[in-house]
RNA sequence: GGGAGCAUAGCUCAGCUGGGAGAGCAUCUGCCUUACAAGCAGAGGGUCACAGGUUCGAGCCCUGUUGUUCCCACCA
């Protein structure tokens, strides 16, 4: 039944009935059905400790659109959400906690007890962020909704880490790793972000053992001095070479270390000379591997001196920069020391100072991985979209460094690695074992780190459907999954690890798709941010102005993988457009008399014209949908509507819907409703709860489901039957006749009221006469005559020059003369200007020769239409000296 | 040091494979024309950063310059 809409949309009101009618009827719910196509997309999973941000409302935004596209177009379409445990973040928060409300560090509850409390946090505040997607209007199966610590991707994990490992792509080593002195975990590369600092280059004299002298060596560390083992020079540098083979003192420590060459020091920087660190320094590290240099750790784990740094023994790494500096000092080691801006490595954390250090962990091997994940790209199986995040794709993959995946916290995927205390044997197993595999002893302790959370994630795209249970029927129906929507930002951390892990498990890569998005930033476009405050919360938006003009905010007018910036005002334009198209639909139901809608046999001109234009706007969003342009898709579906649509359709049948003729005014409300209709299933991807509100109210097609959704209704498609280029063509001309009029109205400051009589002189007086009715109307005439043949007398005339006729109105009391001569003669002049350009390029032989035919003939046709319309100004302003 | 993006109306940005310079907001004018003032009808406003080149034709393709943003990189 049909229901009363209020005048002004509400969202509020609407939004969350929809979303619950469309859970109730298990509308998300996807269906491995082998007489559809399938479509996935697995969702980026949200850490559990989040809170929905703008980010997230355009990442979900995007999906969500993919989805119900495709749903309508008839795919199976599997949209998969869950949420990511988030290792160090969620740690943080729980602890934090514990810290505040019971004043307890997590080793003071032991490791069990506080995974306890973290899972406890998880389900407490886990669920917060998807509640919130749903207000966004997410269509995800939550059905099969996971989390990266559940069973079946604990198995995932399990099972890749032990392959790895059994295939030699997982070892243990000690290497230099970025250590968070604040986390106090190993991080990954991707996970140090460089930050430009200021600093100094203090330039150190180390005297000669053998008392000849001293060799000078330049750092920006001092505090690492206590951990040197050696100095480099560069072989080929004729200053210092000689120096080859010595030894030097180093200061305050007195110890003895060795000059060694290597190509590492470039000859001419600093002093030539570089201390060699090799506990702390990957470079340091590598030359001290050449030149068997012992490592020597002097900063701790917490980011203090160790026991190794002799006075300085307990005391924090920056202070004991300060204080060396001073000893240096005082001493007459320091020679110089100049102002230096170099890059230090933080924690993407808590954005600490990262300490290099060497340190035992657990790492993936990443060449033989990489060369899978560079070839898949390559040769176009995974494209990006835009292209050019290929490049950055391509360029990291191949100079990544392997990946270290330990991390020292309790919350996590704990690695399945149990050492022999007799005989050292590491027992990488996919069962809990209980004896020594080397030796049989059963004295084994299983090894305390947890996994990096991406190596959970780099999992998602399989171990969400039933992996590695290759027999899952999700898995072997979605995988490989359809298109990977998420942010530039994190190509290193998650793209590029689920491509080589989707080839290494799956042998088949993860998606054929990777939709690349920008960022949200403020109204200044700065990026929004916690700590500057700037955040705009997507959850006000939407409450404020309706998820949907949020939505709509969100994609319209942004091109895929440039940033956007939100501006609240946009939001606002775009809740104006929800509240048109509702008054629209009110305006339509209130004339309705049909209960089902069918297209009628006879049409007027204004329909053929607007089911010619709907047409067209089918195949081009459907176009433009299909590659990836959601901004242009959606900006001409909003165009359409307020333009086409309801300034101008609408209008134009007013007087049928009005009138007395039921035939006519019958073809009208059909014609109305079905192409409001298709608009709406057009729109529906973007404004889900708007266009659902407003089909559970309008009647449908024989064809359309009783009591169905919009959003399982059919994807609109071109219909030859519904081209109408002639009465497109014609209509666009009385069209441009109303305009014309309007325009030289306005100029003249006539009032609508004050009507006009209207002679139209054009040489297709069909076309004028089918619109006459239009143009009386619409642009103020009181008696409207159409003629092939100028009247005799122009006199007092008012001319309204368009493409297709001349209009003149009898307004000469109206009329400042002088002022309309003058603005002919502007406007013959613009004419002119275009005719000559016009003329340049037709005389222009290779004009003629080489542009297609197409192309020569439009601009002929220009020419013709011009030089109609240069006659006519002609034509018009001797009547009106006459 | 390498790579990428951006530079179009006062502001924020679209503009797909080269042929019409556009939208929203803002500004100005006139309208409460009963679907919508969250609206309607009009108007003004641009050397498409700069300089070359390719082409019959360039906002779009190529080269360079300038400005700007971002990413990557082990020069102490």
């Amino acid at each position: 039944m049909r229901k009363e809409l209020p005048k002004v949309y509400e969202p509020k009101d609407v939004e969350s009935r929809i979303y619950n009618a469309w859970m109730e009827n298990d509308c998300f719910k996807a269906d491995p059905d082998p007489k559809k196509k399938p479509f996935s997309i697995v969702m980026p999973p949200p850490n559990v400790t989040g809170q929905l941000h703008m980010g997230h409302a355009m990442d979900a935004t995007l999906q969500d659109i993919l989805t119900r596209y495709k749903r309508m177009q008839g795919f199976s379409a599997l949209w998969l959400p869950g949420t990511d445990h988030a290792g160090i973040a969620t740690q943080i928060k729980v602890e934090e906690e514990l810290r505040k409300n019971e004043g307890l560090t997590r080793h003071d509850l032991g490791r069990e007890k506080f995974l306890e409390r973290v899972w406890q946090w998880k389900e407490k505040y886990g669920n917060r962020i998807v509640e919130q997607q749903k207000k966004m209007g997410a269509s995800c199966d939550w059905s099969r909704s996971r989390f990266t610590m559940d069973e079946g991707c604990s198995a995932a994990v399990r099972e890749t880490f032990c392959d790895l490992y059994d295939k030699g792509l997982i070892y243990k080593g000690s290497r230099i790793i970025n250590w968070c002195p604040h986390c106090l975990t190993a991080l990954s590369d991707a996970e140090v972000e460089y930050v430009d600092k200021p600093g100094h280059l203090w330039h150190i004299q180390y005297p000669l053992t053998d008392g000849s002298g001293y060799i000078t060596v330049a750092t920006t560390r001092p505090e690492t001095m206590m951990g040197d083992t050696g100095i480099a020079v560069n072989p080929e540098d004729e200053n210092l070479n000689h120096l080859i083979g010595k030894t030097a003192i180093l200061p305050i420590m007195n110890r003895e270390i060795p000059i060694v060459g290597d190509s590492y020091c470039e000859i001419g920087f600093g002093t030539g000379a570089v201390k060699m660190t090799p506990a702390h320094d990957l470079n340091d590290f590598e030359v001290g591997l050449r030149h068997n240099l012992e490592v020597l750790r002097v900063i701790a784990d917490d980011g203090t001196i160790n026991e190794n740094g002799g006075k300085y023994n307990g005391m924090d790494r920056y202070e004991c920069r300060k204080a060396i500096v001073k000893d240096l000092e005082e001493g007459g080691y320091l020679v110089k020391s100049e102002p230096y801006s170099h890059n230090v490595g933080t924690c993407y954390r808590c954005h600490n100072d990262v300490e290099p250090l060497i340190s035992a962990q657990w790492f993936v091997k990443m060449e033989p991985l990489a060369k899978e994940a560079i070839r898949v790209v390559n040769d176009g199986t995974i494209k990006f979209v835009p292209e050019r995040f290929t490049k950055t794709y391509i360029n990291w993959m191949e100079n990544v460094h392997d990946w270290c995946i330990s991390r020292q916290l309790w919350w996590g995927h704990q690695i399945p690695a149990w050492n022999c205390d007799d005989c050292g044997h590491i027992n990488v197993k996919r069962e809990d074992p209980t004896v020594c595999e080397k030796c049989g002893s059963t004295h084994l302790t299983r090894e305390e780190d947890v996994l990096d959370t991406w190596f959970s994630s780099a999992l998602w795209p399989f171990s969400t459907m039933g992996w590695p249970n290759m027999e899952a029927e999700d898995l072997n129906y979605w995988y490989p999954t359809s298109v990977m929507v998420t942010g530039y930002d994190i190509i290193f951390f998650w793209v590029a690890r689920m491509i080589f892990s989707g080839m290494e498990q799956m042998k088949k890569e993860p998606f054929h798709t990777v939709f690349i998005h920008g960022l949200v930033r403020d109204d200044k476009g700065r990026k929004m941010s916690k700590s500057l405050g700037n955040g705009i919360d997507p959850l006000e938006m939407a409450e404020q102005y309706g998820a949907d003009a949020l939505r709509f905010n969100l994609i319209t007018g942004n091109s895929p993988g440039n940033d956007m910036r939100f501006y609240v005002e946009k939001c606002e334009a775009m809740r104006n457009f929800a509240n048109k198209i509702w008054n629209a639909t009110r305006f339509v139901m209130m004339n309705l008399t049909i209960d089902e809608v069918k297209l009628p046999e006879k049409l007027e001109l204004e329909d053929k014209w607007l089911l010619s234009k709907y047409n067209d706007l089918v195949r081009e969003v459907t176009d433009n949908m299909d590659s990836y342009e959601l901004g242009v898709a959606s900006a001409k579906v909003y165009d359409f509507i307020w333009d086409t649509y309801c300034d101008w359709y609408i209008e134009l049948t007013k007087t049928r819907l009005n009138g007395d003729n039921a035939e006519a005014k019958l073809a009208a409300e059909n014609v109305l409703v079905y192409v409001l209709s298709g608009i709406l299933k057009l729109l529906h991807p973007f404004m889900p709860f708007i266009t659902e509100e407003i089909w559970q109210a309008l009647p449908h097609t024989a064809d359309a489901k009783p009591d169905g959704f919009i959003m399982q209704e059919a994807w609109p498609e071109y219909d030859e039957k519904l081209c109408f280029k002639a009465e497109e063509e014609a209509m666009e001309a009385v069209k441009d006749a109303i305009s014309a009029v309007r325009a030289r109205r306005s100029e003249m400051n006539v009032p609508p009221s004050k009507k006009a009589q209207m002679i139209i002189v054009t040489e297709t007086p069909d076309i004028y006469e089918q619109g006459k009715h239009f143009i009386a109307r619409m642009a103020f005439a009181n008696d409207v005559t159409v003629t092939d043949k100028a009247p005799a007398d122009l006199s007092g005339m008012v001319t309204v020059v368009t493409h297709g006729s001349n209009v003149y109105m009898p307004l000469a009391e109206l009329v400042d003369f002088e002022k309309e001569l003058a603005r002919i003669a502007k406007e013959k002049a613009n004419v002119e200007k275009q005719l000559n350009m016009i003329a340049g390029k037709l005389s222009n032989e290779s004009f003629v020769a080489k542009a297609p035919e197409q192309v020569v003939a439009a601009e002929r046709e220009k020419e013709k239409k011009l030089r109609e319309l240069l006659a006519k100004l002609d034509e018009s302003a001797a009547a009106m000296k006459a």
